[in-house]
DNA sequence: AACAGTAATGCAAATGTTTTCATAAAATTG
DNA sequence: CAATTTTATGAAAACATTTGCATTACTGTT
């Protein structure tokens, strides 16, 4: 016990009470089968007595992997990723991997700033939210050969391989739906589009299948919303009392969706009733809210599972062929929406 | 350019470039004010050519701080401590600490083995969620020197330092706005006990100040739930579906109280009319929903923040003496409950 | 009993930095 | 302008490991 207090525990004091070189501790963690069972358990008992933790950045410094993954989010803030972050860290933690994170809050100058500071802790790989970066990030991955991952979206061109799920057709998917239902007075609501290519991309489709089934939204109901709750019912409630009434509410998100059902409410509309609204990423707690939010569902946990499983093969095989994956995306009817 | 793509570039390969040694570059980066300008030029100009990244796990290896910070929580997938983390990794950053980030589910023993690995990437410090740790982890921590703290709950007898806020008071406040509110057929709805001192200590709390008021809880009405919005919702449910329907729902967090409205609306019944609902913890959210949720107001960013804070100054100035914060906690009376 | 073959261990170099100390160059002083 | 001080740089040791190669200690064979 009292040896234990002390600092500074390294690979020598270990060999010393065990008796054996430095070289024998070391590949008693590294290649135990090559020891004589008897100084293996001399070690462990050394170890033991003295509380030595290995120090993996001297092992970084041999090449060997540092033993990190650096994962880059917008924001931890929300429900939005903390499903994908979880799946993610329970993914790569069996190959051996902990997990760096940070947020830039939707400022990609931020995003590379992280990025590098990750680099500097020689992460194994790196893995961003999305396709969209600055030219600095992308570059900066790949100069330095990191094993680099885009979750989120899946998109046939992009520049990293990617994990994630098409937010083109989760707009089209969510618009086609009020369409099918007779709606033709839509408003949308959305998140900031600058450095955020889902948000766009949703919009995008959402307009498209809109402007083939020939409707067009009025510019006053077009909202863009920053990612909260209270903004989003705040700006609803403005869109409510105004004197022209949409029928339907495309929300770029649940939150969002979540934000615009509490503001029907709370102006003493119901829904689906008097608006219907539909959402898109199908997040925790969607399905059972009153109304249950009729909603577009992407597939979060099982996208961060399968990305932390690809970034983490890239690192450990070699580098192979670049990848990209899409995930299913499929419209969960629930109570929200309703046929007019 | 083509420079930039080689593997391993360190700092010979910028020395060789800048025709300095590596001494002088080393010193570009720790002490540039020793630098004659013209030098500190011209290795500038090498490192940006060589796209140069200094390698942390070197300078750790001197016994300079690795400039990472663990954090360890039960669970990220949930929106509880989401801003939590987020206000952590934002207040520690400037300090110019990374952060890891793992989980344990709950799972003490997983708990020490995540703080362990990270003891091998030599964090600076370490942060936990609340006072509930195994014997081994408390002493692995002090063994190792590490700086740590507990964050979330206050308890002035804690075994490390803490920044947090009072559940027994939280659970008290709770209870007594609703017997003051008049109500006396109370149920209550916690998440497991079982290495998680938050939901025992806020559950004592309301239990206390019941008994106080000499009401007393049926067995049947104290729901034990997992921390999930849908099983909150579906053992509500079958709660008052009973015959004998409570009047007033005490819940140990705000998720369990969202499942909890959702269940009486989904019934049928009215919050606050039928039911009065009060939670704890006034997450995102809890104020825009509808209606509205009485709760009682941990100031989860404040947590985060002071946390971050003190634990960077522990490890930046030697460790002072031990602080314990108590962070204050206040009702937030909003729509969800009503007297009798 | 000598020999080869293998198993177990140790020695020393290498990894990429920082830093102390030494030295060279430049600036200041009388 | 020589002597002294200051400034700028370099050489080498230190940090905690891993690993290739060398060495020693066993086993079994004839």
């Amino acid at each position: 016990m009292s040896d234990k207090d002390k600092r500074n525990v390294d690979i020598f004091a270990v060999a010393n009470a065990a008796k054996v070189s430095i070289s024998t501790v070391s590949r008693s963690f590294n290649h135990p089968e090559k020891l004589k069972p008897e100084t293996r358990k001399r070690i462990d008992r050394a170890v033991r007595k003295l509380g030595y933790i290995r120090n993996r950045a001297a092992q970084t410094m041999h090449g060997i992997r540092s033993g990190t993954i650096g994962l880059i989010v917008p924001t931890m803030d929300h429900a939005i990723f903390s499903e994908l972050m979880e799946a993610f860290a329970r993914s790569v933690e069996p190959h051996g991997f902990s997990m760096l994170v940070a947020s830039h809050g939707y400022d990609l100058e931020k995003e590379y700033a992280v990025a590098r500071k990750f680099l500097e802790h020689r992460v194994d790989g790196v893995a961003l939210i999305g396709q969209d970066h600055s030219e600095e990030t992308y570059q900066l991955l790949s100069q330095n050969q990191t094993p680099a991952i885009s979750i989120w979206n899946y998109d046939k061109n992009s520049r990293l391989p990617c994990v994630g799920a098409d937010n083109l057709s989760a707009g089209k998917l969510a618009a086609s739906h009020l369409v099918e239902h007779g709606h033709r007075d839509i408003a949308m609501i959305f998140a900031p589009r600058t450095g955020n290519d889902r948000a766009k991309g949703r919009m995008d489709g959402a307009r498209q299948t809109l402007q083939a089934a020939g409707i067009s939204v009025p510019q006053e109901w077009i909202l863009q919303s920053p990612y909260s709750l209270s903004a989003a019912k705040r700006d609803v409630m403005a869109l409510l009392q105004s004197t022209r009434r949409p029928t339907a509410l495309l929300c770029g998100n649940d939150v969002l969706a979540l934000g615009a059902i509490y503001a029907a409410q709370t102006t003493g509309l119901s829904v689906p009733d008097d608006i219907s609204v539909i959402g898109i990423g199908d997040f925790k707690g969607s399905a059972e809210m009153y109304p249950a939010l009729t909603t577009i569902r992407l597939p979060a946990q099982r996208i961060g599972r399968i990305a932390g499983e690809q970034l983490s093969d890239a690192i450990i095989n070699a580098p192979s062929e670049m990848r990209r994956i899409n995930c299913d995306i499929a419209l969960r009817v629930r109570d929200s929406c309703r046929p007019l």
